[in-house]
DNA sequence: AAGCTTTGACCTATA
DNA sequence: TTATAGGTCAAAGCT
């Protein structure tokens, strides 16, 4: 347990990337709340593109985290690990099983673009303390829409922790409003439009410190789900994702 | 022309 | 109360 891979939390959440997309909205519980910390097998970041492929949808259903009632704030955390020290253990002390909610896993199971279905505008980007990368602010470009992300990326382009907070209150885009897209970002958004695999925490919730929200956690996601994620999942193209997450599997067993 | 990134300045939260 | 770090704004330029 104390080693646990993110891969073996998958198949211990019997979670199948390949075969059971729907099991795996709903049934991805990660381990992270209480028991050991997930260490998932980062020690160098694959020198392949990265594919945004995990559907960070199903972390904030977990039971496990929703039952806390210390499921305030709307973060998610896709972290790379860096050189040396262990941050997916600092911040899973720090914040998984605390009043936060931060999720880590590769950042292999990301694509360099952070490309989760959704259309991000770049508000910002700062060079923090805690960190040698820089972290760029990204804005949901959806009307209305307060999500927001932080990308923090390693100079070689690498990213090596994605921050999500709040939640889209909207579905998944179908298409982006950048099929010609030029930058980054909006290359990625060409991809969108392939329907990949939805990357969504928002659509579960939205960012709010208020316990009353985890109401409209459970409608959220469940209407989003029937209404949505069967139909985006199913058009899903995998033609990144799949060799990384059966590499993924083949690193687990 | 619209929408995006860049980037320095400003605002705000926290110790 | 103040210093610092993190987050956001918004103008300018780019695609």
């Amino acid at each position: 347990m104390s080693s646990t891979s993110f891969t073996d939390l998958l198949a211990s959440s019997g979670v199948d990337f390949h075969e059971e997309d729907e099991d795996f909205l709903g049934g991805f519980y990660p381990e992270i709340t209480g028991l050991g910390l997930p260490k998932f097998k980062t020690a160098q970041p694959p020198p392949l593109p990265i594919s945004q492929s995990f559907a960070f949808s199903d972390l904030p259903d977990s039971p496990l985290l929703l039952s806390s009632s210390h499921a305030l704030q709307e973060t998610y955390v896709v972290q790379d690990l860096p050189k040396k020290k262990d941050p997916v253990s600092r911040e899973f002390s720090a914040h998984s099983l605390g009043s936060d909610r931060q999720v880590k896993v590769p950042s292999y199971m990301v694509s360099r673009n952070s490309n989760d279905g959704y259309g991000w505008r770049k508000y910002g980007q700062k060079q923090v303390k805690k960190s040698e990368n820089p972290r760029s602010y990204f804005k949901c470009t959806y009307p209305n829409c307060v999500s927001k992300k932080i990308v923090e990326t390693a100079s070689d382009g690498q990213i090596t922790e994605i921050i999500y907070k709040g939640g889209h209150n909207h579905p998944k885009p179908e298409f982006t409003k950048r099929p010609s897209g030029s930058t980054s970002i909006s290359s990625s958004s060409s991809s969108l439009a392939h329907g990949r695999r939805m990357f969504n925490p928002s659509s579960v919730v939205s960012e709010t410190h208020d316990h009353s929200e985890n109401s409209s956690i459970s409608f959220d996601y469940s209407d989003l789900e029937r209404k949505g994620f069967k139909s985006e999942y199913g058009e899903i193209d995998e033609e990144e994702e799949q060799p990384v997450i059966q590499r993924l599997k083949r690193e687990g067993e």
